[in-house]
DNA sequence: TGTACATCAGTGAACGCGCGTTCACTGATGTAC
DNA sequence: TGTACATCAGTGAACGCGCGTTCACTGATGTAC
């Protein structure tokens, strides 16, 4: 209606192929990250990519292709960035915490993600997404501390698995429940923030893992 | 058919609505905590809870509204659950990692359902869950951290919401993150596990946080 | 105690809507001569 | 270069299924006399 543009019938001018898969996959992202996959529409998906509904069914077979294609874009370029993270074959607490902090602060949707993929998925593709994503530097951060236990920079009566954890506790928890940290802490992580937030947790981590400043055994902390 | 029980027409023998509404509540726990709520169906809830579909438009006016009382039971029980926490005007690091990993223990769909549930809303609702479950507990938690900032029992050049936010984190992660995390480390988390883990938490912070260990300006832990 | 009737908890078939998906069709493009 | 035709990217109406919900109905229970 109106001056409304209204596609023809019939094979369209241009290769358009490549470009509608692009603008569905764009739509899919900008709408399962906020929604649950059944309470998104391939209607809805269409409409604000501005497609055709059947193309999701064209180019991806089925809503569930079209979920998978997204998912592995997402995953690509997110391993892009964790990059950084590769390398030697020990990975240090502190640069574990600066660089996944910044990839953070850079796919805020990454966290929420992982966990409501890997808690709904079963088995193997578990397996599979942990693998990827914890399964790429976890051994090398642990090689790290343990290495550190032995040679006595850290205390030696930490356990190297639940120290790791710590670590990534403290990194990922406050993007994690990001809404809810901003709600009661009154302030938004923005990279200010953020860059404050590193510094808090390296130091906190280690004066409690250095041997230099925490010798005292019989620790009782009660108030 | 067989020997199947085939329920007649009619009004029933015995009243049984409370007992029925009780069955419902306790099928639809059972599915909305595993799947998202689109995902679940009221036949699938009504045939599990061994009652006639049409009960949950009888008795709950809607699906939206037996989740949001399913929802409502699910906060009541577990704010039973928190009321330790309560009471004093302060509450320490030490008794809420105590308490609150006791919780967690006890509800291991807790965090995760809060996350999601939290997210999923906006403005108001959100607020208001965050207030009940954060606000309850938070500020005594802030007071107590600021409390032994200022008396010199903590270092001073510390966040008190940092902190705060530090021991948050490293008491709810391994519960958030827990499928991750029983994978990467290769073990369960039951509760002789965190028992250990609620000791390495104190023991992290702390040593991080006391000046008794910790008096050491112009830190640099580059490895 | 026995009988007639109003009540209402619960039933199950059916409704209508929105979903993912399919398919007959369109007509611009590419190709053959 | 011009014409006839096969191709196929894309269309949009329609399909059929499962969903949440509704509603006419059933018959045991409770009540009146």
């Amino acid at each position: 209606m109106g001056s409304q543009r209204r596609k023809s019938a019939g094979r369209p001018a241009g290769n358009d192929g490549e470009r509608v898969k692009a603008l569905l996959l764009d739509a899919a992202r900008r709408h399962f990250l906020q929604r649950e996959f059944k309470a998104v529409s391939v209607r809805e998906i269409a409409e604000s990519a501005g497609v055709n509904g059947a193309m999701v069914n064209y180019y991806f077979g089925s809503k569930q292709g079209l979920y998978m294609a997204m998912v592995d874009a997402l995953l690509d370029s997110l391993q892009g960035s964790l990059a950084e993270l590769g390398g030697d074959e020990e990975l240090s607490v502190t640069e574990f915490s600066r660089v996944y902090t910044q990839v953070l602060l850079e796919n805020p949707w990454w966290p929420n993600f992982l966990l409501r993929e890997v808690l709904m998925k079963e088995g193997e593709s578990r397996d599979a997404m942990v693998a990827r994503f914890a399964g790429a530097f976890a051994p090398r951060l642990m090689a790290s501390i343990s290495l550190r236990i032995r040679d006595g920079q850290y205390r030696d009566d930490l356990d190297p698995g639940l120290t790791m954890l710590s670590m990534i506790a403290l990194t990922v928890f406050p993007f994690l429940a990001r809404p809810i940290v901003e709600t009661v802490l009154g302030r938004d992580i923005d990279s200010t923030a953020a860059a404050k937030l590193v510094e808090h947790n390296i130091a906190l981590f280690h004066s409690g893992v250095l041997h230099a400043w925490a010798n005292k055994e019989g620790d009782e902390h009660e108030n």
